[in-house]
DNA sequence: GTGGTCTAGACCACC
DNA sequence: GTGGTCTAGACCACG
């Protein structure tokens, strides 16, 4: 697995690191128990501060997705923290509504996002063997 | 049409008010020529600073949606911006990938992703009908 | 002569209308002594508020460039204001400095640029016949 | 390289800070990637307050002139933006028209333009070797 | 240190 | 009344 990361993005980078590991996670492509490269390993790799990592990896365990055994390094929690079904659900509205909005703006009916929806969902789930990787 | 903001959301409240009036011209709430509320007006409206709300307008003209005439007042865009097929369907892919992502997560399948959609989509585009100045 | 009104122009209107006449008269389009619409007809013309109009010709006449009789109309002035040397020319120079800025930053060769002046020229000077029009 | 900021100008010192900018870039004395004075440092040098520099950078930032990188800085962007054949053409024309109509308003030939053009486009080019970093 | 946001108030030009 | 600009200060997040 590749991180990509923009430093010119709006989105802090230790939040465009965050989000690629738990889009990871919800894709299948990380496991519960897979190994993380350690936060200095990736920080040379991204060409980013180790600080930056670190912050990125302190909360993702602080949601629970992974968790950090001193010594041995950093892993995809066992059990992966479960949803608030009232908020987030309500979150998901939101982007939900916002996602047509977008589409509705860029000319596209409500087919064609459901659609586009659709390929996204296939790319999801189809690296669905390569498990051993590390991030 | 009725704005509203949450100062704590991490989201500026500059943003928050770009995203809501450009979904209500998505929607059709907000249709080409109306007239939206003077940026003075709406800071008394929504209690925040009148330079925030321009800085909400400002950008909103920058990128096409509505139109300020001196002395007169602020417009939606008679011609509304085209989409840039290429970026705007390169953001739209990202935007599914997270909804998806999300979703997931949340321990919803991808039908569930589709019903959810729906109802969205019922919503925005039920109130179709009156409208004719101010926000 | 017709004139072209935007409202939505950054530039206030009469100074758009004040623009157009300086370069109707630079380019012998208007001569000395043609009689221009008065500010009521114009502000019908042009659909603006009559006072709009009353600023840009109360604006030419104490640039010297057109003169009003009381009863009977105003007219391009007889004898024109003559450039102050100096100031004029550092403000040409600026000018001819901006535009060689937006040509290079649109692409165009210094060569192109004459042409481009060259073009206008003519477009500028050709119309020298239909004299007597009213504005 | 030095900004000049004129109070009194007509145009608003945002826009002083924009044009120079560019003209800078367009002229070579501001390569792709060089390091812009931040906001504040520039305010000072001014003697204006950080809001206006500011806005000058957004602005030429949503244009594509530059990039702004959270806790770097801002530089000239990588890419400069492409020209937009139509639009730009005709902004020049315009802009082309004007400059003939003040020359002639001033007593110039048109010959005496074009010369005044090649002054201006020697002192433009003149300076395009070193220069590494800062505004 | 950097940029990002927000405030509360001011003054101006335009219509 | 409208929008346009500017100030002087504040607080925050990021790296």
């Amino acid at each position: 697995m590749q991180l990509l990361i923009n430093p010119a993005d709006e989105l802090p980078i230790y939040r465009q690191i965050m989000r690629q590991i738990t889009e990871a996670i919800a894709g299948g492509l990380l496991r519960s128990g897979a190994k993380l490269l350690s936060h200095r390993e990736l920080s040379e790799q991204l060409v980013i501060a180790p600080l930056t990592v670190k912050k990125a990896y302190d909360e993702l365990e602080a949601l629970g997705f992974i968790e950090t055994v001193r010594g041995r390094g950093t892993f995809v929690a066992a059990k992966l923290p479960l949803p608030n079904p009232g908020a987030d659900l309500e979150r998901l509205r939101q982007n939900a509504r916002r996602l047509l909005a977008q589409a509705y703006l860029a000319g596209l009916t409500f087919d064609q996002v459901v659609e586009l929806l659709q390929e996204t969902h296939s790319q999801l789930t189809e690296n669905h063997e390569s498990q051993k990787e590390n991030v």
